[in-house]
DNA sequence: ATGTTTCCACCTAGGTGAAAACTT
DNA sequence: AAGTTTTCACCTAGGTGGAAACAT
């Protein structure tokens, strides 16, 4: 038989818009959360690849604590220090993209966007935004699940993804003035605080 | 066994804002359609019971030829005449509401709302709007299918729900000056229209 | 004539970082 | 002093009917 079911480990995610994900990572990323909930800026935009096309799948985004420290910005220094332990993790929410459960077909056919996932430091959130500690350092973890068996997460057959570039320090206001600046250069709605000369439209 | 699982013949479907419709209805309800598409103002937004709460369901909007004729704004008598045979109908597309599939105790959680459905004249449209034909009549038509049986619009399963009130002509720009004042006074997003002293916010 | 298309000012809806106000 | 919350001007994005231009 030629055409044999794609495995699981068959499947490739792509970080497409890796370089500006990097373009961040190298000065030290960081996400702003508020009470009301706020997107991250870069997204996660993915590719997929090695996907059964009448399969269904889930795609999940979580945001995993990528350390056990609290972090202080170093302003003398322009650079984040360790402060002490992190505090105790939250129950960790995940963020269902919204086009779930779809074919891989679909999936694989445009570029898979984590555009509306929103991060609060609301403890007591209730729209189902992902609860972040201010000050602490996150990764952002891509799961693909193949749907219909009930098993989700705990699924052998579920695939993680993580790309490093990703990783960012939640804050409630930028410490870094040369992460607002990449901001305002990069994300369309803040073209209101862009100086003429560098506009990227 | 006290609790028994509701046949299909239980569901029930309200029709939210009715006496909205209705004053549209009472006039001559017209919908604009355009090349690019066009909402529909009013929305159909119902409200659902009796369905099974962990059963999964498609809900469709379709709209139906209403008659066989072509109409004509008489401006002179203020009213609609018949000025012919309808056009040859074509594959009538539907919309499917985006939450499907879902849940019963989802769609029975809030309103159902098919405020996104577009309507357009263009005949080669792309993105998948309800192509119709001006100056023809049209009413919508609620589907509720039990998803996961493949069988969709044939399922014997499926349940069909028509508001006469929500019956509508076709065209590229209102005839009754009623229905655009209508208009205007109750779509937020005709607001700049509004003259003073009959804003409904 | 009659019906369609394009353009537009005016909205709704909501995502930005900065600055000010607030909290501890 | 350090971090958080609120407010705000400025955007993006896109839904209105009307008027003018266009088509037939």
């Amino acid at each position: 038989n030629a055409t044999e079911k794609p495995h699981a480990n068959d499947i490739r995610l792509t970080l497409q818009n890796a370089t500006l994900w990097k373009d961040f990572h190298s000065i030290g990323t960081e996400m702003i959360i508020t009470k009301s909930g706020r997107r991250m800026f870069p997204q996660c935009r993915l590719a997929a690849k090695g996907l059964d096309p009448a399969a269904s799948y889930i795609f999940l985004l979580e945001l995993i604590p990528a350390d056990g420290s609290k972090y202080k910005w170093h302003a003398e220094a322009g650079s984040w220090e360790v402060i002490g332990p992190a505090e105790p993790a939250l129950p960790s929410r995940t963020y269902i993209h919204p086009d779930s459960p779809a074919s891989g077909a679909h999936w694989m056919r445009a570029p898979i966007s984590f555009l509306k996932v929103k991060v609060t430091n609301n403890m007591t959130d209730q729209h189902g935004y992902i609860i972040l500690h201010s000050m602490h350092k996150y990764q952002p973890r891509i799961h693909v699940i193949p749907a219909g068996d009930g098993h989700l997460l705990s699924s052998p057959a579920a695939s993680t993804f993580v790309f490093p570039e990703t990783e960012f320090i939640a804050v409630t206001a930028y410490q870094n003035s040369k992460i607002a600046s990449l901001k305002i250069d990069h994300n369309p709605y803040a073209k209101g605080f862009r100086k003429d000369g560098r506009n990227h439209k």
